[in-house]
DNA sequence: TTGTACGCGTTATCAA
DNA sequence: TTGATAACGCGTACAA
């Protein structure tokens, strides 16, 4: 049998909504019968129903995670840094699987939406800047809150990290080294961090009078095997570059295994970079300078912002990244 | 303004009821009625309110991962399997996290399944194997199926691949190639799996008429860092192994690294085995044999078994896995 | 500061 | 084969 709040109020010897009262910590409650509540509580070892919670009123005590990233590590780490703050409020997350190109993607969200009546969602690239769902939830006034998005900035609570200043930093980098011909491999087309990041590298080029060759920029797609493919095409060319920044650590993971089949020595004969420095990669090679992207607490403040609550105002949290710089980068390198 | 069934029972001019037995598919509805009601929750773009079903009734239509692998590419294969399954009846996944030695484990979960009325819950290793919340879950009368359990096999559904006979397999396949010195790096002291794999590679020596050298067997913790730890000791044996498995990928990925470092060249004058094969370290180091764990067909399945009911008989359903053989493993490999 | 009565949206019961 | 009506467990509105 399951243990009501009736069952508590009866021990306790007060009224059920007394019970509610303490439970949802609201005022006008006397001291002592807080405690004898309280004490119902723990002897009862009573647990509110999330079901009737929701039904009743006007919160669910859930939030969901709209996240369809192919980097596992991206998603497991969002995943942490969402629960580790659900969990303070004791939120439960729900994990919801969508297809980038599925058709259905907007009724799916619509599905959860209305099923689940969470208190809120979290999306996370590319989904972030999808126009139709960012309409979608905005008609039906749910809250949201948006991790890396590249527009509507103002419309929703975000999380980001300055991609361009970081890509930017990284590329002067390799230029203080020495560099001259730094290819640049580029993440997935539909994420805005893509452009980002790629501005920050034209950026540094120009400041320090660099023509940018686009024969040196390859398309990629931040995973493994668009890092490699970029990178046979780059290391291939006449005038090979003396170093390549991948906007991915995945990326510059292929980058790295390409350049040890064509035994290109790293970092003397070619200097890499990369960004996000979540997967294997850089215990694998050392020699891999990256910046670090705090997915984990991009997260964990992402979900802080949600449960802020209704009225909370619109509010833009940027976090910081770090520069991990863990060996000498190239042939330059002092 | 939500859309209700009172909503749907009027245009569709049927009663509650009725548009709650086409909802739930049961039995004695009329043809015309069945059609009418579907036509109008099209229309309304009705979806049921998960909180008011669980509420009433006595499914949720929820059910929980309870995971805390620290592999991130584990924990997104299973939850990516489960998802899968659960999209296909219209369930949700929560992902709960834990804390492995958390002393509030035991509460969590109770607080979990009091809370959201869970239709089940699955358990990973190491959880999947914990007596205090195994009976917890029981008492409680909770549907589990567990992935990869050790020990009370026959207490919940599971699924599983054959650690030992995988392991076996692996072993014998380096004898074959002429090892007799192969080193072994064993999984978490925690896990079950560890010691099914590791009874494997012991079988296979005896099978072979190879003693055990107990200095050639590493404990290991199934993460990168261990892998290079148990491979600095392995490799600066007197006597070093001419081969070396190790229990994950992750952990051969650090062998290789260590070997890479001491210019031990792989497969040539080392050869290396995972198990695994999820993370990186396959695509970057093609030369590493593995046994490949369908992680995510195990969710799968697992959820299958979850979803078949109340009553559905205990079924221990194993999972096939995969010998993966990159390239050549070794100095005697034809 | 406390308690009563009602409603949330669905399933379950039982009568028609 | 259908439909009233009573739960389900909690928050809300309002009265005391």
């Amino acid at each position: 049998m399951r243990v009501t709040i009736k069952d508590v109020s009866r021990v306790a010897g007060v009224s059920i909504k007394t019970v509610s009262r303490v439970l949802n910590n609201e005022k006008y409650v006397g001291a002592d019968k807080r405690e004898r509540v309280l004490a119902a509580v723990a002897e009862l070892n009573f647990r509110p129903s999330t079901a009737a919670r929701s039904l009743a009123g006007k919160r669910s005590y859930q939030i969901a995670l709209i996240c369809d990233n192919p980097s596992p590590y991206y998603v497991y780490e969002m995943q942490s840094g969402i629960r580790d703050r659900c969990e303070q409020d004791g939120v439960r997350m729900i994990a919801q699987p969508y297809d980038r190109d599925s058709a259905n993607l907007l009724t799916d969200v619509e599905n959860l939406v209305d099923a689940t009546h969470v208190d809120g969602l979290i999306l996370t690239p590319p989904v972030t800047d999808y126009p139709a769902v960012l309409d979608l939830l905005a008609r039906r006034r749910v809250r949201v809150v948006r991790v890396s998005p590249g527009t509507q900035l103002d419309l929703t609570s975000s999380t980001f990290i300055d991609n361009e200043g970081a890509a930017a930093m990284m590329t002067e980098h390799l230029i203080g080294l020495g560099h001259r011909r730094i290819g640049f491999i580029a993440g997935h087309k539909s994420y805005a961090t893509s452009g980002q990041r790629m501005s920050g590298y034209m950026r540094a080029l120009q400041a320090a009078g660099i023509e940018l060759d686009l024969g040196l920029v390859k398309q990629g797609s931040y995973d493994f095997a668009s890092g490699s493919v970029a990178a046979e095409e780059l290391l291939a060319l006449d005038r090979r570059p003396s170093a390549i920044f991948a906007s991915s650590d995945d990326m510059a993971a292929g980058v790295l295994s390409v350049a040890h089949r064509l035994d290109i020595r790293v970092p003397d004969q070619l200097s890499v970079a990369g960004f996000d420095d979540t997967s294997l990669a850089s215990y694998v090679w050392p020699p891999l300078t990256t910046i670090r992207q705090p997915t984990r607490r991009m997260g964990y403040v992402a979900t802080e912002l949600l449960l802020a609550g209704e009225d909370a105002p619109i509010e833009r949290r940027e976090i910081a990244f770090e520069f991990v710089r863990r060996a000498s980068t190239g042939p330059f390198a002092g």
